[in-house]
DNA sequence: CCACTAAGGTTACTCAATAACAAATTGTTG
DNA sequence: CAACAATTTGTTATTGAGTAACCTTAGTGG
């Protein structure tokens, strides 16, 4: 079976890299994303947006909130979940179903099918959009009658710098 | 891109059918893979993974504490999950991540990858175990350097059964 | 019978998510 | 601008998911 052509959306980042272009990048097309949608970026939306953006780990709800909860005096599950609803809705961040967590999506300017490769060794997690694997999905379901309309595809392993890592020095 | 041979563990049965049959079946296969395995299926267990094949539908960890509250005097959460982490070692049960759900697995004695597709109309869960689509899933991931070790694939769709009622009267 | 291990009971807690209703903010329209 | 509608956020409270820690009970092997 060949290996169909795949982009890469978000990927295993350097250990350092200049990670605040990462975030000003993910902010501004969120800025042109949702006036292209015709919905509002408020001020909170946009916060919990760049909090997610904190880092290529997945986020917590319950996390988000006690940092909202330090910000702004009044923060309570509504306010990072109805947030986080938002900014799935509008295609900014992603949930990933095997974690409950959230991680921003680096190129929500169009849909997209996607896939998730965690690694749990550093926790960091890669935002693939295989259109070739996706498809061959629906197909293997439709040869069962089966009409696909969504996908969670989450992949657990170890990302390539854990391997380079684990090769040097097992610590 | 070819549609790999694959195998339906567990279909989406047919409205009516002897589910007593999959049931009994599903407790004898327990009996076995416990056994061969050296662990011990004991009567909460048992009762548990009787509950979880009560139908096709996926259950909800406090559904079954609902059920085992009224049956035995004494559950609590940690009660059903013991169970259920029990029964997934020994896999005989698979967690639906993205229902936070329980199915029964129709083909426990040897180990296999699996996919689930799961209907938004009725409910129905249906377990596949096509190893190429699993292989597939690894190579795209062996290519960006990731070692895949786990996979979470769940699709959501309508299965044959809806999709043939939904074209003869949408209710 | 005694020591050891596995299984289950019990209490209590953290995290995940939503319901329902009130207040405030924003957008629209005469 | 004033009045109204729609959206967003605040607030309170609850349900559901899952786990930690500790204790008791039940099997197992000598
Ligand atoms: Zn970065
Ligand atoms: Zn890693
Ligand atoms: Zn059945
Ligand atoms: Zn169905």
């Amino acid at each position: 079976m060949t290996i169909a052509k795949q982009t890469v959306l978000k990927s295993f980042a350097a250990v350092v890299h200049d990670h605040g272009r990462c975030v000003t990048t993910a902010l501004a097309k969120a800025e042109t994303a949702c006036a292209t949608a015709g919905k509002r970026l408020t001020p909170l939306r946009r916060r919990v947006l760049e909090l997610v953006w904190g880092s290529h780990l997945p986020v917590k709800a319950y996390d988000l909130l006690a940092i909202l909860g330090r910000e702004r005096e009044q923060a309570a599950p509504p306010t990072v979940y109805r947030a986080l609803d938002f900014l799935q809705q509008v295609g900014l961040v992603h949930r990933i179903a095997s974690l409950n967590a959230f991680v921003g999506c680096g190129e929500p300017l169009q849909g997209h099918v996607s896939q998730f490769l965690i690694c749990t060794q550093c926790g960091t997690v890669a935002e693939l959009a295989n259109l070739g694997l996706s498809t061959s999905i629906s197909a293997s379901a439709e040869a069962l009658g089966f009409q696909a309309t969504r996908q969670t595809i989450e992949v657990e392993g170890i990302c390539k710098h854990c391997r380079k890592r684990g090769a040097q020095a097992v610590q």
